[in-house]
DNA sequence: ACACTATATCAATCAACATTGATACAGTTT
DNA sequence: AAACTGTATCAATGTTGATTGATATAGTGT
């Protein structure tokens, strides 16, 4: 895969600034830990929040970040929301950012 | 590669923890082109300004928050700072977060 | 020693973002 | 319909971290 140019034109730009936002994302202990703790298949909030030593309207704040980001997905049943990754998103910026830190072998 | 367990022991604990400051370093638009910038060698500071639409600086602020963190290295020579990729800790760093992101599958 | 160049440091301000507390809303059970 | 449960929203506060401006330091050339 071809090294990122370091912004010397528009598309590089934008990559870096793309990769940014979603590190600025996941640069949160509780949300990192989120993910993981979604990597397993969905999960509802009540299920979510105990695993986060956090209060419930953190938790759902810090969903709410993740989920405007699109790196999560919810669907509702009855009173309980259940969220799961969205992989497609994850992957995008997942490979962008491999752009910028994998290639500096061994 | 095993996945990381979520903070269910205080091995998962650290490692989310450190993966967490990583990011938070490298989540900073100036600092990923920096790294980005050095991927093909040193480069003085006198170099690396121009390319980062910042002042001085600012620009010697970032070159410490990442060399704190052991994500760069530095060698004086005369007048100027030549600053390079600490490989190893960059690596480090790199793969426990695929620990966390890279799973996620097709 | 003096002027100059490259880089770093420091205190002050500003902006972004995490947290708190209170409250709202939607769905369920009685 | 009233009470309850699970989740979300909102305004206010606190904290962290980026930026600015001014100044310092260290090395170089005169």
């Amino acid at each position: 895969m071809p090294q990122p140019k370091c912004c010397d034109n528009k598309k590089s730009t934008k990559d870096l600034s793309q990769t940014v936002g979603f590190l600025k994302i996941i640069a949160e202990e509780n949300r990192l830990k989120i993910l993981c703790l979604l990597r397993d298949g969905e999960h509802c909030v009540c299920n979510i929040w105990p695993n986060l030593d956090l209060a419930q309207n953190l938790v759902s704040h810090h969903l709410k970040v993740l989920k405007d980001f699109k790196l999560i997905e919810s669907r509702k049943e009855g009173l309980k929301v259940f969220y799961s990754i969205n992989k497609k998103e994850i992957n995008k910026y997942t490979n962008l950012l491999n752009h910028y830190l994998r290639s500096y072998g061994e």
